[in-house]
DNA sequence: TTTTATCTTGAGAATAAGTTTCAAATTAAA
DNA sequence: TTTAATTTGAAACTTATTCTCAAGATAAAA
């Protein structure tokens, strides 16, 4: 058994905890966001299910997205020209995103060590952290070059 | 004679370097952010300068803000509930911001070694670094107690 | 100082991401 | 199968930010 399917039954779990109903639409969308091994944004996903014939209304993507951040499938990394970019938090540790605000190019650094230092200072001012943003908005190397 | 006069002077230099015109209107809102000693959003500025008998317009802080981030004075910092924050970034390294979800309090850490361990992170992926959001959004510890 | 070209302003219209509304459809418990 | 509760799609709504444009301000040149 793949590792979406354990975590669609997971989920399937999650939603009927919540005293919630599990419907299609929220599998669907739950099983196309765990294809995308990038960042993706709310219009670009409500595309990819439209492209393979799917039927789900952009609001249904809208509200099944915060489900997936509270039971822990995704997180919202950044934000960009007002939109929100997620990804599947899958082993993940949260890490640095370098943005390039010309290309909109964007590369990760994932540094354990990091995360570490961000968690005591979290802990040192009793937060309990729940969403990273690491941002970095600059030039990339091939933009700089281009003038 | 005083920092902000200083600023001010340099402001109007900065402006006509780029073959702008100096305007009464971006005077009034340079003077007004340096005021600011916390983080500031486009609307609370707004109203500051409506209070004081000000008659700029919200379009003119809008178009002010950029050149004030190009000139070096202030950063955006972070994004909450679609709306962007600013601070003046005088003598103010890179820093995290604490954001608490419940009552949207925020706390900073400066802390210069994880700016230079970022930038360090940085030049190694060769990029131009121009704005930080070093954002934890979490729970703070007074609404963690009060449930 | 006056002229003139260029830039900036305020007001309001436009844009677009995200939220809300509501009647019809679906879920799942009884 | 019946029934109560939830969810859905479509469209209206909200709201921060951007854009448009005619009128006003700036500053270089005359
Ligand atoms: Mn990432
Ligand atoms: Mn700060
Ligand atoms: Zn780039
Ligand atoms: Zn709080």
């Amino acid at each position: 058994m793949g590792v979406t399917s354990e975590i669609v039954k997971d989920f399937k779990k999650f939603i009927k905890k919540k005293g919630l109903k599990y419907t299609s639409e929220r599998e669907e969308i739950l099983k196309e966001i765990l294809k995308s091994k990038q960042h993706f944004d709310v219009d670009g996903l409500y595309m990819k299910l439209r492209k393979k014939g799917s039927k789900v209304s952009k609001a249904s993507v809208y509200r099944t997205i915060p489900l997936l951040v509270e039971a822990g499938y995704i997180q919202e990394v950044y934000k960009q020209d007002s939109r929100s970019y997620y990804e599947v938090t899958l082993d993940k540790l949260p890490h640095i995103h370098f943005i390039c605000i010309k290309c909109k190019g964007v590369d990760e650094i994932i540094d354990e060590y990091l995360v570490e230092h961000i968690q005591k200072k979290a802990k040192e001012k009793k937060y309990t952290p729940l969403t990273y943003h690491l941002e970095i908005f600059g030039i990339c190397h091939k933009c700089k070059e281009e003038g």
